[in-house]
DNA sequence: AATTGCATGTAAGGGGTTACATGATTCT
DNA sequence: AGAATCATGTAACCCCTTACATGCAATT
């Protein structure tokens, strides 16, 4: 039972009111990103699992498109406390670049930089995206109280981003130095 | 083809030396474990791939204890340098505990405090770890010129796991204040 | 008229963990 | 003698992504 933490991401979300599997989808993309995600191919099943086991119910919209709108039913929000007391199991992180900077010594240094730049620009990026998103948040007026908890989240990415974009920064100067050695 | 990298850590190992897939196993757990993690159930079977697909040689020895011995080929140390030249696939993170404090809301402050403590601990630890390593590392003369390059894998372990532990104090302190206030 | 976005869903297949089975060797 | 560690391997099962299929609605 590594995960099934799926529907939890969509009990939670529900929390915050009704939500298509698409809107479901695209939230996740969006505010998740940069520390959650989700496929289709998890979602619409969980969906219909989570509806079966009364947790959400489903309203199919009538009249033309399709559309299947979901709420969190009181079952559902015991459901989520009770997951959400729970220990946090300990996340499995897999670092393809550092394992490249591990084994650096069996290919060119100019290898390893393209990598680590690569790294850092997208990073860099996310955190762009970041500190907008914090912008956004700040400056509209708390309509929902979970606010102050989403800027900790979002600090958490800036931090942790910041750390990688420095670490990058440094790694670029060792590899440059080496380059010259060599 | 989301990953299949179990291949290039036998392989980025094996070009230190030769070992058996319980010391690949090992060395994996202990040296790799803040980026990287494998299990026997996709070691074994790969090390019998990789022995048929002749990048890397098995050689059992004759006696007592079944025990066998990888050595990298030279096309595998091909295909490792090809693999190392290829661009960095975007990591899917997952951090469960930021999932939970999204959802912080649905439940007690004192429940978030204990995960944040919790994760705080296991960071320390293992930063306290990652700090041993390097000291071990600069001790020893260096006997592999892949000296350099590891530390610098170990100091974004020290960078980022730095980033979490500072997020988890301010995060502790911003539970703290919020519990007073309601 | 065509493209993009909305919207739901399934099937196949790969990646990965866990649990089990088996047995030898070394340490206490 | 018993426990821990060395050592290899398999099978079941789950999680998850990718690719596909389908079709409506809004935009350009």
């Amino acid at each position: 039972m590594r995960s099934g933490k799926t529907q939890y991401v969509i009990l939670g979300l529900l929390t915050e009111g009704p939500m298509s599997g698409y809107d479901i989808k695209k939230v996740i993309d969006i505010r998740f990103s940069f520390f959650w995600n989700e496929s289709y191919g998890q979602l619409y099943p969980m969906l219909k699992a989570l509806t079966d086991k009364k947790l959400i119910t489903a309203e199919r919209s009538s009249g033309g498109r399709t559309k299947v709108t979901y709420a969190i039913t009181p079952q559902g929000r015991a459901a989520l406390k009770e997951w959400l007391a729970k220990p946090v199991e300990k996340e499995t992180v897999r670092f393809e670049l550092l394992l490249k900077m591990y084994f650096a010594g069996e290919t060119e240094t100019d290898v390893m930089k393209r990598h680590v730049r690569a790294f850092m620009d997208t990073h860099a990026q996310g955190l762009v995206l970041l500190n907008l998103f914090e912008q956004e948040l700040k400056s509209i007026v708390r309509e929902h109280d979970n606010h102050a908890d989403v800027l900790r989240v979002i600090a958490f990415g800036q931090k942790v981003y910041g750390a990688y974009i420095d670490w990058c920064g440094e790694t670029l100067d060792y590899l440059e130095e080496k380059k010259h050695e060599a």
